[in-house]
DNA sequence: AGCACGCCGACT
DNA sequence: GTCGGCGTGCTC
């Protein structure tokens, strides 16, 4: 009480203004609070912007960041600061500035984005542990060069010209080449120019999945040794933060992580590579659903004035990106030949129309696979449908198995002999009989990767190799590999030779450098054709080039086999322009093609999307719930620009007894689509509590969305 | 969102 | 007689 009124500035701050100031602390407070975003406390001395706090709010005690001072004091009484960590750097300008537009942008709470951005095992230090830690571990900045701890490769002309391109163009570079052209090389030298020129700058190396590409981080370790760190999920709290002080402090030189590294905090970050950058899983599906490829543009333009660059870089870059190449806004950077004189596959197709229905694995397609394992290659299949079979059905009346909290069917999963649900986790045993009719014929239906392992491994089982063991038939999915390590271990007995035939869903088309691959097959490709999603078609592209980009990476080991290297596709609609793109592997054309389809139709990216997004006990209620909400939307900024759609249900309404509904916003002019999202934020909160909205979970905006 | 305070059932 | 159910309400 007392220490609360010698900090109210009415008070005492006359009396005594050299020992009280004001400051605005940014804390953790979701939006739906009531609270504003920077709350107003007092301290003994001044503190500059970026500083850790432990600050008091209601019965807690939480950590914040000074963000400023208050340009008008509260009318509330003001709680002193707990503590300050002034032994710790203050989070730099450009960071805050990052972490303020992804909040804006993205219509979440400021103080949510900025706490949810430090490692949570900072949350839970104080001031004498930080000094304690930091006192510990006072590294000095090693020298990354010289000497590198690898010597460089030569560079090829097109390595070359994308490297001069990074440094004389002030503009995101988005890295067109296909698998095995050398983008990784380039990031390399790209990354030891810059440590060469500034020894205290830092990079950030961005990957969708860093467990999935252990060669990209063997990579840069064996370049810069120590000087790199890596921040993702997979690491343990202490882990984590360690290596985010790393960073903080400047020790690290090169942080490779994978979408939350886009909010370390790098004080003298001077490159940025997104590697894959269109895969999907650089957009966060859940808490504020920001975008990393994107932020890692804006935080390059952050950082354009102390000379940051960004490199995106993919075999298939996604439209977005595609399309701001051809408008200018990013340089275009094409390395267009394999390197070590790898061919690339040639694609054969089998028309499914012309097989049995129900055909799994086409016998051209299997002797195929036959014929070189017998010879000592490798096959990869692709089957992107884990378990036995997608639903088991009843012969006589037509009963599915559906999971009894989803609107979803369980799948056969012959491993467990059990039923799961891919959503919500349900499983229950096969029923004897179905539980409608008491038929005991109940069949699989449709083929999942088990199923195929357990087709290709009857099929090649007389097979032998040269030295008379027996063929193997491995498989690679989230089932096998949810045990630590597991995921390892069949990578790596792939390329011991021990694995012949790799059967998994598309985890197994990541960036593995397999040698003895000369045939990868996708076997049941159309779902993705004429799925609804509309991004399905670009992302079976990518899916299918990046499959291809396994084989045959090793040309010394083809020419040697004699083996033409190829890429086969079951499809039934083998006329489809894709597969002629796919072909000629012609991404240009392919892009061209999807970006007038969107042209015409009005899509992303010539259009601005956002979704609305309700779940409720029941349906009706998240229908009605956004029908509020459009019905709030009516006379604000920017409406006259933007488009709402009717609310629907999600394609898959409900997931583990909550219905989810959507409402789709859509505006070919982004400030305005911005503008009328931050004016709705604070009507939808108000909207809690009417009558006809019991039973409403959450609701949630998902600006930009990939996924519907 | 947490985490309080605040009024009604089965236990040391 | 207490421990605890989660219903409203507040957090500079």
């Amino acid at each position: 009480m007392v220490a609360e009124a010698s900090c109210d500035p009415v008070e005492t701050g006359d009396a005594n203004p050299a020992t009280e100031v004001l400051l605005d602390v940014v804390v953790p407070t979701p939006a739906h609070s009531g609270l504003g975003d920077r709350l107003t406390y007092c301290h003994t001395v001044a503190l500059p912007p970026g500083t850790l706090v432990r600050v008091p709010l209601g019965a807690r005690a939480v950590v914040g960041i000074v963000w400023g001072t208050p340009a008008t004091a509260p009318a509330t009484p003001v709680r002193p600061i707990s503590e300050a960590w002034q032994a710790l750097p203050p989070l730099a300008a450009e960071w805050r500035e990052l972490v303020g537009f992804a909040a804006r942008y993205y219509q979440r709470a400021l103080g949510e984005v900025a706490l949810a951005a430090l490692p949570p095992a900072l949350r839970e230090l104080d001031a004498a542990r930080l000094q304690r830690r930091l006192q510990r571990a006072p590294e000095p900045v090693p020298p990354v060069s010289p000497p590198p701890a690898e010597t460089p490769p030569p560079l090829t002309d097109a390595q070359a010209a994308a490297l001069a391109a990074i440094e004389t163009v002030d503009q995101p570079i988005l890295l067109f080449g296909a698998t095995g052209s050398g983008k990784t090389e380039v990031y390399l030298q790209a990354t030891a120019r810059l440590l060469a020129r500034d020894p205290q700058a830092q990079a950030l190396v961005l990957v969708p999945e860093i467990n999935l590409t252990p060669q990209l981080e063997q990579r840069f370790r064996a370049r810069f040794g120590d000087a790199v760190t890596t921040l993702h999920s997979r690491l343990t709290p202490a882990q984590r933060l360690q290596h985010w002080l790393a960073a903080h402090l400047g020790h690290a030189r090169i942080v490779l992580g994978t979408r939350m590294a886009i909010f370390a905090s790098l004080p003298q970050l001077r490159l940025i590579v997104v590697d894959e950058e269109h895969d999907p899983s650089y957009k966060s599906q859940e808490g504020a659903r920001y975008s990393a490829r994107d932020l890692a543009v804006y935080r390059a333009r952050l950082g354009a004035d102390a000379g940051c660059r960004v490199i995106l870089g993919s075999a298939t870059p996604s439209l977005e990106s595609w399309h701001a190449a051809d408008s200018g806004r990013y340089r275009r950077v094409h390395m267009d030949d394999r390197m070590g004189g790898a061919r690339w596959p040639r694609l054969r197709l089998v028309d499914l129309r012309q097989q049995p229905r129900g055909t799994l694995l086409a016998p051209p397609l299997q002797a195929a696979i036959e014929a070189r394992v017998a010879r000592g290659e490798q096959a990869l299949v692709l089957l992107n449908r884990r378990g036995y079979a997608p639903v088991i059905a009843c012969d006589a009346c037509g009963w599915k198995s559906g999971c009894p909290h989803c609107s979803a069917h369980l799948v056969f999963h012959k491993a467990d002999r059990r039923l799961r649900c891919h959503h919500c986790g349900h499983t229950a045993p096969i029923p004897r009989a179905c539980p409608d009719c008491g038929n005991v014929d109940l069949a699989p239906l449709g083929r999942g990767t088990e199923q195929l392992e357990e087709q290709l491994a009857a099929a090649l089982a007389t097979l032998q190799r040269a030295d008379g063991t027996p063929v193997r038939v491995g498989r690679l999915d989230a089932d096998t590999s949810r045990a630590r390590g597991a995921l390892e271990r069949t990578l790596q007995a792939v390329h011991d030779g021990a694995i012949d035939v790799l059967v998994g869903t598309q985890m197994i088309a990541k960036g593995h450098d397999f040698r003895r691959i000369t045939l990868v097959a996708s076997v049941n490709t159309d779902g993705a054709l004429f799925a609804s999603d509309w991004r399905a078609p670009e992302r079976l592209f990518a899916l299918l080039m990046q499959a291809a980009g396994r084989a045959g990476r090793d040309a010394a080991f083809v020419a040697a086999q004699g083996s033409a290297v190829e890429l086969w596709v079951q499809t039934a609609y083998p006329e489809h322009p894709m597969f002629a793109a796919l072909a000629r592997h012609d991404y240009a054309a392919f892009a061209a093609q999807q970006l007038e389809e969107r042209r015409s139709a009005g899509m992303p990216p010539f259009s601005h999307q956002a979704l609305l997004r309700a779940e409720a006990r029941q349906l009706e209620a998240a229908l009605a719930w956004l029908r509020h909400a459009a019905e709030a939307a009516h006379d604000l900024p920017g409406r006259a620009h933007v488009m709402l759609y009717a609310p629907v249900p999600m394609a898959l309404t409900r997931v583990a007894g909550i219905e989810r509904a959507q409402l789709l916003l859509e505006s070919p002019h982004r400030p305005a689509l911005q503008a009328l999202l931050a004016a709705w934020m604070p009507r939808l909160h108000a909207l809690r509590g009417l009558p006809d909205t019991r039973g409403l979970v959450r609701w949630a905006i998902d600006v930009d969305p990939l996924s519907f």
